[in-house]
DNA sequence: AAACAATCACCCCAAACGGGTGATTTTTAG
DNA sequence: CTAAAAATCACCCGTTTGGGGTGATTGTTT
């Protein structure tokens, strides 16, 4: 069978050598290639061919995340794992939005690194711990929200691009009952607006 | 220092059993209890003061799914893990939704679901591989949307309720135009409304 | 050269929105 | 049990927005 080609894109070279020793030792790897930024690797990435890449967000030219639709128009097949420092909620959904197949912060362990790779070619989606939680977290909505349960469900239809009329219908409620919803909802979110509630409701994760 | 004290909450009695068993073996873990199904576990919940709780979905009575918030209202504190076969995007999110900290399938090891109680202890989030693939796919694009970048943008703001008006001066552009825009929308994907195309595009992931 | 993308213009009318004011019934909580 | 909150419905008003139709211009890409 063959090894898994694997090309690793990170700037700070001590970290590269580093991923480039571990990784080497294991059994079914090929590091084909490693490079200190995109942009060098770019002209050589069809030439390496890599089932996958390891990929920094910080670096010197083209960061990470906007290397990850460069890549896949250059290799479509390639699985993208992102490992970085930075755990923030939108460069993670930046990143996975980008078409990353992983992402994993550089306080991964090393086998947490090995088993990710594995992962992540046999289909699984391949996240640390920490990057779980914020995303985890992102789907909790906000449990003191000042919107009740009607209230909510109303604002959430709105921000799905329903009409009052059609969440009436679909509800079994009267049109005037809805904007009785729709105006307390104004009210206790302070606002007088369809699109500054939704933007207020999102922010506070009432919806 | 004490130990940590947890509950099953499972219908199916040699996995509950089987659970309770593998368990008890840890160190630091107290079984103080295990129910068959969330209605009979519900009057004890506060007796037992977990600090965490295994939840199937799967059970008579009141399922999983609806028993987290039930679960939230008796002990607030505690995490609660969803352990189930069921690993269908809408489960997941559901769960997550409701306040799940946690989401395993039942093929996890030992091992895993030791580990997953640790972590969830330590405000981690914790999820199966299985379960990630799930959460990363359904952030990742579809790639071959009909819409361009211009259309994809003008869309978005539309399904996060801005008006054609805001959308213009917000991108510098004309009103006419982004009536354009919103027209060629609709004819690509094949709709007459606002609710439609917002719809039809969160469906196939254009936005 | 042709197709596509992005930009803007002007017509029309029906639909939806938002503010105001007030009332009834059911549910929840103290 | 009683008061507050939630959910329901009614009718007033004028303004804004939406969507259909038709057509044109300027780049960009192929």
């Amino acid at each position: 069978m063959n090894k898994l080609r694997i090309v690793i894109i990170e700037d700070d070279e001590v970290l590269r050598k580093g991923y480039q020793l571990l990784l080497s030792d294991v059994e079914d790897f090929s590091i084909v290639n490693s490079y200190g930024s995109f942009d060098l690797a770019k002209k050589q990435l069809k030439e390496d061919s890599p089932q996958v890449i390891l990929l920094d967000i910080n670096m010197p030219g083209t960061n990470g995340l906007q290397a990850i639709p460069e890549i896949k128009k250059i290799l479509s097949q390639a699985y993208i794992i992102i490992l970085t420092v930075f755990d923030s909620p939108e460069n993670v959904f930046e990143a996975l939005n980008m078409g990353a197949d992983g992402y994993l912060t550089k306080d991964s362990g090393s086998e947490k690194i090995i088993e990710a790779i594995k992962d992540v070619c046999n289909g699984g989606g391949v996240m640390s711990i920490n990057i779980a939680r914020i995303v985890m977290h992102s789907f909790q909505k906000n449990l003191d929200s000042p919107l009740t349960k009607r209230e909510t469900e109303v604002l959430t239809r709105i921000a799905s691009g329903q009409t009052k009329i059609q969440i009436a219908n679909e509800l079994f409620i009267d049109q005037n009952t809805v904007r009785s919803h729709v105006k307390n909802i104004y009210i206790k979110l302070d606002v007088n607006s369809k699109s500054e509630a939704i933007k207020t409701a999102k922010k506070n994760r009432f919806i």
